[in-house]
DNA sequence: CTGATTTCTGGAAGCGCTTCCATTATAGCA
DNA sequence: TGCTATAATGGAAGCGCTTCCAGAAATCAG
């Protein structure tokens, strides 16, 4: 009794072009033309060839292909310092589905480096910056630890698109939502409502996420004002007992309406309000961000301002795809819009007023 | 004036091996050494070739190297079916993080893929089992519908571990915790604080999740009472809302003990014992399964079964790689130990009774 | 039925690396 | 010092593919 190989099943995937050609008789070049779809061949023979490689499951090496033609169709995404909040905030995973799904689309591959420490990004650095391996980098930023990666990857002249806008946004590719003006008609309609005193629980003012949402707030307010008051704007830091505490602190004040730069502190803002015997909205009118599912449903009726991070993450592999494709393509910023949805949390303006239009 | 290229900008990445060994005065082979950390290079020369390498910022050119070695360093994660759950069930972000440290632990990059429709499984399978790209590939699974992507996997001869014991297990090396001993000793637990009549509420039982920890009920129930009253087993969904129907149908036959197969549904069920105005664990203790943050805080404090699921991932990692190293490793399967961890949903037994040891 | 075009095809070089093999430099020992 | 054993190095082949170039085959006018 002796062991012996199955041919049939070793046959399944190691074969090469020179073997393709042998089994239909052409030259490797033939068959390259064939699996490339260059128009060159003639009707038949790539037929032929198309059978035979099909009837092998045939698929060209990876690596051999991607020397040859310097593209390897791969796309890195590095997201950094996202350990803590990986996992609770749903921002990350919906990012990642949509750029996932944006890479199916266009049968590009997706390599992920999750970044959480500077040894990391040591670790990390070499196998982004390869040539060979990636054709072009999404990277996460928005806070200023990640200027680091940013400036290395600039250097590498790597294709390179920053999700979020960064702290230096010149020489660089960047997609985010258009924070500033989703924030002002947040706040304008807490004013059309009827909200004489708005305060604003800001995100981290280290993030330019945090900065833009301010900056938001700040304009409207000067356009409906005149005058920003700064004992109603309170740091917070994207958490709920960050929101809660920032609450309080706003409750002398007695602000009646709040914009909250997240979700998540807006929902600890509402439980402040809760505990101090206030109501939401006839006592204090709340707007969040994000559209967090948990803070629709049930009592909090949240009103918040809806990004689409999924489209967002599309977008941004097209942006990066159009860059590897052509790289005289000069740095440029995208802005994408945001929807205001109106809940219990606040009063809602009918329909005409809202529009404007009569 | 003229455009002129920044030579030293330029040099920055692409260099080759042979421009190194010009720099140096030695051959290819002699650098490729270095790189590789050969023993058989003369001490000052490996050092003069590394400062070169180091001055100009070289690194060997990915997709050579997988094509002369073989071996890509790169592996796949393959998440099917994920879609709906990926960003409600942490589970998902929390084993994407343990596999993705793992990797950077181990310098290996991760190649991500999401399996959502049968047009995507078309889509990137592939990209999967197509020679030097992938070194071995990591399948979530639980479910039939997985079957299909395991089976082409295990034609392609790649190195493979499932994540969760798939439903054809034998010829497939997995890892998975140890449901059905984690759930005995929760519901062992449960009888020993006195529960005499205890129910389950179930995951769905086309997955082998939800299979192995009805069958950790069952085999706990016979063990003490020896007969499983079929009336206490009801069918969820891993769901709140799945669970809290579930509850509802279980609450005419008066359990004073609960296990129920997530803690999500966990959730539901005792929202549905409180509006049937019954107490917790006064009435019906509740032990879920999984340790979600969000069940341990405030009025719930579940007690739970927690898995350690980063630490799933890592070993996932570890179990890849070695395969990798040595493919006359025979398919296995590993279990990971579970910790029951006790709150207020259920009584707390004196430690003494707990360990059992006098 | 030619000769000039156009269409197809094969050969060969090259992508940048590893590694075997042969050769030379060095060390070890008598 | 001379001879062998060992260490260090260079040359060359090869990983599997793409693509340029030149030549063969097919097409089309005249």
């Amino acid at each position: 009794m002796k062991l012996v190989k199955n041919v049939q099943d070793q046959r399944v995937s190691n074969l090469t072009l020179d073997d393709i050609a042998r089994l239909a008789g052409v030259s490797r070049s033939t068959v390259s033309r064939v699996v490339n779809e260059h128009p060159s061949v003639k009707k038949d023979v790539r037929q032929r060839v198309l059978d035979i490689i099909e009837e092998n499951h045939f698929h060209p090496n990876a690596a051999a292909r991607t020397l040859a033609m310097q593209r390897s169709w791969t796309i890195g995404l590095i997201l950094p310092h996202s350990v803590s909040t990986f996992f609770t905030d749903p921002y990350y995973p919906n990012l990642l589905m949509g750029i996932a799904k944006a890479c199916n689309l266009y049968s590009y591959t997706l390599a992920l480096f999750l970044v959480s420490t500077k040894e990391d990004e040591e670790n990390v650095f070499p196998r982004v910056g390869r040539k060979g391996f990636l054709d072009g980098v999404i990277v996460q930023s928005g806070h200023h630890g990640d200027q680091g990666i940013i400036g290395r990857m600039i250097d590498q002249k790597i294709p390179l698109v920053v999700v979020g806008r960064p702290f230096r946004s010149d020489n660089v590719t960047y997609i985010d939502i258009d924070n500033i003006s989703a924030v002002k008609s947040a706040v304008n309609y807490l004013c059309k409502t009827g909200c004489r005193k708005i305060a604003t629980i800001t995100g981290p003012i280290d993030s330019t996420v945090g900065i833009d949402r301010l900056e938001g707030y700040r304009q409207a307010i000067r356009e409906q004002n005149g005058q920003v008051d700064e004992s109603l704007v309170v740091e917070g830091n994207f958490t709920e007992t960050g929101g809660f505490i920032a609450m309080q602190k706003l409750l002398p004040f007695k602000p009646d309406g709040v914009f909250a730069a997240s979700d998540v502190m807006a929902v600890g803002a509402m439980r402040a309000v809760e505990e101090a015997n206030l109501r939401v909205p006839e006592d204090i009118s709340i707007i969040g961000f994000d559209d967090l599912p948990a803070a629709s449903y049930g009592s909090n009726q949240l009103s918040t301002v809806r990004q689409n991070v999924p489209e967002l993450g599309l977008r941004a592999v097209e942006c990066l795809i159009e860059q590897i494709g052509d790289d005289s393509i000069a740095p440029h910023g995208v802005m994408m819009d945001t929807e205001l949805i109106i809940r219990k949390s606040c009063f809602r303006l009918a329909p005409i007023d809202q529009t404007g239009v009569k």
